[in-house]
DNA sequence: TTATATTTGTCCGTATGTATG
DNA sequence: ACATACATACGGACAAATATA
């Protein structure tokens, strides 16, 4: 699946757009419980982004419970959904 | 047996993936106590990981309780399981 | 004793990914 | 935006321990 451009006309922040679309992703099933999300390199160089702004999106998902994020190896879609 | 793939995409890093089979093995009798586990060089081979990977796996086993390691022979299953 | 092969031990450096300040 | 630290993995090189011919 292809990433969104960024709308910085939007209302919603860069980084809350770029979690709303990895959350999107685990919703529909494209990113299966335990398996990794993007990381944060790669969205960077996907969404055209600074480093700080991926790292606010994958916090926000998993401040959300969306996602588990283990150091030194990446986030993970989390095994169950939040409030799930 | 046959060794299971590594799985990049998983929370459960290659080190710790490996040994998790090396572990069932033991725990199921396949590797009796005092035998010899796979060396480096095998699991190496067998998994296409690098003997850093390997050694990692092995000496996590080794902390556990799980094998015993002689230098110049290999690591071998402990005669009595971690907390047994 | 010497030589060779196997296996583990100990370093080196590089790359990737996240954590923290 | 930057620097530093930590965790993990890859690849290589050489040493030490062990076993066998």
């Amino acid at each position: 699946m292809e990433p969104p451009e960024i709308d910085y006309d939007a209302m919603e922040s860069p980084s809350r757009q770029i979690a709303a679309w990895i959350r999107s992703r685990i919703e529909s099933g494209d990113i299966a419980p335990g398996r990794k999300i993007p990381s944060e390199t790669e969205l960077v160089q996907a969404f055209g982004v600074a480093r700080t702004t991926a790292r606010r999106a994958v916090a926000l998902l998993r401040d959300e419970g969306w996602v588990v994020t283990v150091a030194g190896r990446g986030s993970f879609a989390a095994e169950r959904r939040p409030g799930g």
